[in-house]
DNA sequence: CAAAGATACATAAGAATATTATGTATTTAT
DNA sequence: ATAAATACATAATATTCTTATGTATCTTTG
C-alpha cells in the first residue's frame, strides 16, 4: 500500500483507462479491478471514487446506466464518444508524465 | 507541459531527490533546474515550492541557511540526517509506484 | 439461523496540496 | 529607461482525497 498522497491526480486516468479497455464497468468493480491489478498496492476508496464518477458524468465523458441485479442497484459506466477520445489523450499524456518523473528520480548522485 | 492535476502529491518527492544529489539548492534554483532536467514539461510554481519547503523544514527533513548576494538574499536548503533517511524510503516508494502506474495503463485492450 | 463480511451505492466534514494572484526588492539585458 | 529575470513570501481559492457515516442487500460461516 502506497502513502495516500501518491495516488492524488490519478484516479480519473485509472478510471477512464479501465473503462477503454472493458466498455463498462460500475464502480464497486473498478475499486476491485484495481486492487486486483497492483496486488493491493493500490486501494481506491468509494469516497474518492463515487464523487470522481459523478463529476466524469457531468463532464460528458462517461455515461451512466442503472442495472438492477436482484433487489440491488448497479451503475455501469461507459465511455462517451468524447470519452473515448479524452480517455486516450489523458492516458498518452499519464504515460509521458510517468517516464519524465522516472527519469527525474533516477538521476544519479552528481558531485557538486 | 502536462495538465496541472498530474503534479499532485509530487512536489515533495521531487525536491527531497534534488537535495539529496546536490547537497544544497535555494528554492529558485530547483524550480529552474527542474525545469532543464524535464526539457520545460514540469514547471514547479513558486506558490507550490515555497511553503513546501517552510513545511519541509518545520517537519526537520530539511534545514535552511539564509546567504546574501550582493543586496539580495538566497535561502539555501540542505536535507538534514533525518531528512536523507527520508528522501530514500519516498524516492524509492514513488519510483515503485511509477512502475506500478506504468503496468495498469500499459494494459492492452481486453475482449470482452 | 444469526452474525459477520462482502457487495453496492451515496454524501459530508475536514485535511492536504496546488493554482492564481499579488507583493517586495534587486539585478541583468535590451 | 524599461522589461525581464532573479529571489523571496503569502493569501484566497480550487481541487482532490481521506475518513466517517449511512442505507440496503446478499453470501458465507460458526
Amino acid at each position: 500500500m502506497y502513502s495516500s498522497e501518491l495516488i492524488k491526480g490519478t484516479l480519473k486516468t485509472i478510471v477512464l483507462k479501465l473503462l477503454s479497455e472493458t466498455k463498462q464497468m460500475y464502480g464497486y468493480e473498478i475499486t476491485l479491478k484495481v486492487k486486483e491489478l497492483t496486488s493491493n498496492k493500490i486501494q481506491i476508496t468509494e469516497g474518492a471514487l463515487y464523487p470522481t464518477l459523478h463529476a466524469l458524468e457531468k463532464e460528458g465523458i462517461v455515461s451512466a446506466e442503472v442495472i438492477n441485479i436482484g433487489k440491488r442497484v448497479r451503475k455501469y459506466y461507459t465511455l462517451t464518444p468524447k470519452g473515448k477520445k479524452n480517455a486516450n489523450e489523458k492516458v498518452n499524456e499519464f504515460i509521458d508524465y510517468i517516464n519524465t518523473m522516472k527519469f527525474l528520480l533516477d538521476i544519479k548522485p552528481q558531485v557538486g
